[in-house]
DNA sequence: TTCTTGCTGGTAAACGATTACACGGCCCGA
DNA sequence: TCGGGCCGTGTAATCGTTTACCAGCAAGAA
């Protein structure tokens, strides 16, 4: 080799032109037979592929996505990676993306507001085509700071929305999982059910609270105020209501936890008391993520279809990205289902 | 408006072009005004930002990247977003990409070769600068497949690696971690310690296979075959394992799990038996995954430095694409430690 | 035969930034 | 006063595609 370099051998890759020479036709012809194959002749198309075959041309993202406007990638914007409730939703995701030549972004938007605020600028320089947004909290600030007219790539939430936002959504039943929690638990006898809630601010907190009540309702249960605990959906916040619990003098003998992760913190600190589940207290989750079956004990929790709402956001996206949908009218809400595993009981008979 | 259509109006964003037009000066000096505000006088970059304020411009990531032909942005390939073990190492990847300024990808190469065969063309269209791989099945094929002239960004590999592979990596101390494990065991006076495997065909099952049988020799502690058990890292595995340890006559007192989800499904298993950790049994883990302190009972693992191995691996990732670095002698191993919780003790002194 | 139509394929203009190169002015030392 | 640097800026080439437009040609219709 004659340039042989120290430096990166980049320069070397082969261009859509090399091609072009090689097969001896135009770029243009080059660029039908990989894109419109049906738009070149048979003959044609063949002595392309060999060209492309021979040079090991594969075209350039970059090129191709400044010619058309489109980066042919979404970005997906969780707030905590580390929370494996979100691994299936994109996994959902990608089912969806990956046939249709899609690259997913994944990105944590993280707790804090300077966080999120790094996020903003990511959107703002627009880099991919579309968002899906599982962060209710990110919305409002978000459509402030990228409304920059063209800069306007579609968005959908999904788990988690903003009153506040137009944008299309895909939930689940919040209201009805956490009535279905209660009246579990009312089936199995009890009549002193708590609560541990989310974080404060969050949408999710709203509705599964108004869910209790309801189930409360409807089973004729009272529903008390020193039953409910603030919660944060993390293990953290369990095991602090767990403490809590602790020192109540009247306690609940049924605690639905609005996340899964808050039951095992709320679980596992008890057990460092002796306190067991389900015998002295029976407990319900919300996810069903996957440990939950193998906790112990094995949980009983509101089961999310987390990859169909990857799916479903993900299909709503490329409608919006196609212009094929109206984005008003579009906020499906899909079923939960109470999984019933080890963690419920009927109420101790003593007390 | 005169222009209204119905279609998309991304024709309005705004190009350095209008930013260049409403301050009065060429495209050149706007550019530089942003991207390199020092090689312009002050009143030029005071009129330029305020133009730039006043059209609402944002640069178009697409055409800089062709321009400058790279992406600002890096991929992380994880062999399966669900287990939360990666969570907090691409946390750490993160941490070091954002303040460059790099976007973080993510896709998982899943577990089928063919699900590997998606990633890897997508590794192939080079839409970014750079690679982290978490799988250390994905690189023989990989390799192989984008060996195209011109198109070879640069790879980290971390956790798991390739020995056939001259990728630099970031490992962690397997053999010294496992080792601990059993030395621990036989600290609190088990003579009959198990361990459960991960996938035949991974490294990591290799390197902890190691580190258990040098574990068991720095003791004086007999290797038997019988009280090695094949798993898979997953929680199913471990729950399986635990079918066949309840079936053994001679069962081991201690088991040492490759992961800490197996360790988890091994633990559920047995308790639907009535057999208790650590009574009957003590049980360590691997990996320290969040949930871990939290389990009932909180677990004894050895814990990786999860979010250390992620900063490292993308500090890595830009030397190599800053060609600084020579890839060859890059292979840091990072240090492991022992969690002692709740789910190891002394064995019983029955049986 | 002549006009239309459809099919192929070439020419060249985008896409929107960055940056090599050139140029004019200013300062400074000889 | 003149020459050499440096500084700040503009001109225009460039990155590698896609695609609008056009032209040539063959076949079918009139």
């Amino acid at each position: 080799m004659i340039g042989t370099s120290l430096k990166p051998m980049r320069s070397e890759a082969p261009t859509i032109q090399d091609v072009a020479r090689v097969a001896g036709v135009s770029t243009a012809t080059v660029s039908r037979a990989l894109s419109t194959p049906d738009r070149v002749s048979d003959r044609t198309r063949s002595i392309v592929l060999e060209a492309v075959e021979s040079t090991g041309y594969v075209a350039n993202e970059m090129a191709r996505n400044l010619r058309q406007q489109k980066s042919n990638s979404i970005c997906v914007i969780a707030p905590d990676l580390s929370n494996p409730f979100f691994s299936f939703i994109i996994s959902g995701i990608e089912q969806i993306c990956g046939p249709r030549g899609y690259g997913v972004f994944v990105t944590e938007s993280g707790l804090s507001q300077k966080e999120k605020m790094r996020v903003v600028n990511l959107m703002a320089a627009s880099r991919t085509d579309g968002y899906i947004v599982l962060d209710g909290m990110l919305d409002h600030s978000m459509l402030k700071a990228r409304g920059r007219p063209g800069n306007l790539a579609p968005i959908v939430s999904a788990c988690e929305w903003t009153n506040s936002s137009a944008a299309p959504s895909v939930t689940v039943d919040n209201v009805g999982g956490a009535m279905q929690a209660v009246q579990h638990f009312a089936a199995l006898g009890h009549t002193k059910v708590g609560h541990i809630t989310g974080p404060k601010e969050n949408v999710l907190t709203v509705e599964r609270i108004k869910g209790f009540k309801q189930g409360l309702d409807s089973c004729g249960l009272e529903y008390r105020d020193d039953f409910v605990l603030e919660g944060g959906f993390s293990l953290e916040s369990g095991q602090t209501a767990a403490e809590t619990w602790l020192k109540m003098k009247d306690r609940p003998t049924a605690m639905f936890c609005a996340s899964d992760r808050e039951a095992f913190g709320f679980i596992s600190r008890l057990a460092k008391d002796g306190v067991r589940v389900p015998e002295d207290v029976s407990v319900i989750g919300f996810d069903d993520i996957e440990v939950s079956g193998y906790f112990v004990p094995a949980l009983t929790t509101v089961s999310q279809p987390r990859v169909q709402i990857g799916r479903r956001a993900a299909e709503m996206l490329f409608e919006l990205i196609q212009g094929e949908a109206d984005p008003k009218d579009a906020h499906p809400q899909l079923d939960v289902a109470l999984v019933v595993r080890d963690s419920t009981a009927a109420p101790s008979l003593l007390v």
